[in-house]
DNA sequence: AATACGGGGAA
DNA sequence: TTCCCAGTATT
């Protein structure tokens, strides 16, 4: 890459951001012009790895249930990941969580104000601390977010793998180079805003794209080609069968621990198994032996059911049983159903109880 | 340095 | 199916 044309190219790419940025960018978001760094931290940690239209009734949502940071400090774990329920990555939640609780305790509930200390603040690492820096006191922090690497890599003709160790500095350093010092804010609002509506990952619009006449990727046909990532995603297989058993006008559930996907939901007994099994194996399990003792009756047996995650694909079934007396299964909790609502489950269980319901 | 962590929408 | 989304924590 040429250093001359590179500044050449870096003027010119910054300032027509900045005219369309200003003139014909209208995307609209609920936290823009958001001055609250409350409100900003809530929505970039509700939108890491989750686009704009799926996280914004989400973030509606926790708005109006925890109006402030010390209201969601104050809140119950449980309730709050209700409110999270089926926007996936619930790490984040817990993360959310802590820090506010932080926030509260160390901060007098007064958000941090400077780079370093958002930084370390649980659930936020180096893009989210630049945009609440950014947006929330204008401090000059370039975020590098999925829109920035795609908009750079094609602009500037940039072959080096965006998830690698050396990508991540080298597109990290392009995008600070680049920052516009006196208005940070504005300029990241720009470069997110015109990856996401214009240089687009499969269908960019090219044709009405603005930079066309100095884009090294349309230049040289590469639009298709970049960003370079290197590494390529395995998903496993998984079996994860579920007995739902009923006593009375309840149910036994437990919350997922340890390291896992789904930390912090509940399930119903979960049986996995390495491969397919069938509802009459499932339970002839020795894991069932104490039922046997008891006499129940199968009310349901499901289909084979599916989801797809990034790193697995869950298979199961269900198993909908009667039990006529008060059993005991460790780390189980027996629900009323009328509070079965209450609890936050994964998107593979409340896919099968939106065809299933469970009523007293 | 590599990997896991969800769920959804688009092609 | 595959890709990718306003990435981060963990190993």
């Amino acid at each position: 890459m040429q250093i001359v044309e590179d500044n050449y190219n870096s003027s010119f790419f910054h300032d027509q951001l900045i005219y369309w940025h200003i003139h014909n960018n209208h995307r609209q978001m609920p936290w823009k012009a958001e001055t609250d760094p409350y409100r900003i931290w809530l929505s970039e940690i509700i939108l890491q790895q989750t686009r704009v239209e799926q996280g914004l009734a989400y973030y509606e949502r926790f708005i109006n249930n925890y109006p402030t940071i010390l209201s969601l400090a104050n809140a119950n774990d449980t309730d709050v990941f209700k409110l999270w329920e089926g926007l996936g990555y619930y790490s984040r939640c817990k993360n959310l969580l802590s820090t506010a609780r932080q926030i509260a305790t160390e901060y007098a509930g007064i958000f941090p104000a400077t780079y370093d200390t958002i930084l370390k603040l649980k659930g936020v690492g180096p893009y989210t601390a630049a945009a609440i820096s950014s947006f929330a006191y204008n401090l000059p922090h370039a975020v590098v977010d999925g829109n920035v690497t795609r908009v750079l890599a094609r602009y500037f003709g940039m072959d080096v793998a965006i998830d690698s160790t050396a990508g991540k500095q080298v597109f990290l350093e392009k995008a600070q180079r680049l920052l516009n010092k006196e208005a940070p804010g504005k300029y990241n609002q720009a470069i997110m805003d015109f990856g996401a509506t214009v240089c687009k990952p499969q269908v960019p619009l090219c044709e009405e794209c603005f930079l066309q006449t100095n884009c090294s990727a349309l230049l040289t046909n590469q639009v298709q080609l970049l960003p370079v990532k290197s590494k390529k995603n395995i998903r496993r297989n998984r079996w994860l069968n579920y007995i739902i058993i009923q006593f009375g006008e309840g149910v036994y559930i437990r919350k997922r621990q340890g390291k896992d996907i789904w930390q912090n939901l509940y399930e119903f007994l979960l049986l996995e198994s390495e491969h397919a099994v069938s509802a009459e194996e499932l339970l002839d399990l020795d894991i069932l032996a104490y039922l046997k003792a008891e006499k129940f009756t199968i009310l349901h047996s499901s289909e084979v059911r599916k989801q797809v995650l990034t790193h697995q694909l869950v298979n199961g079934l269900f198993i909908h049983l009667m039990v006529y007396s008060p059993i005991y299964i460790p780390g189980y909790e027996w629900i009323d159903l009328k509070k079965l609502d209450r609890f936050p489950f994964p998107r593979f269980i409340n896919s099968f109880l939106d065809i299933y319901p469970l009523k007293p």
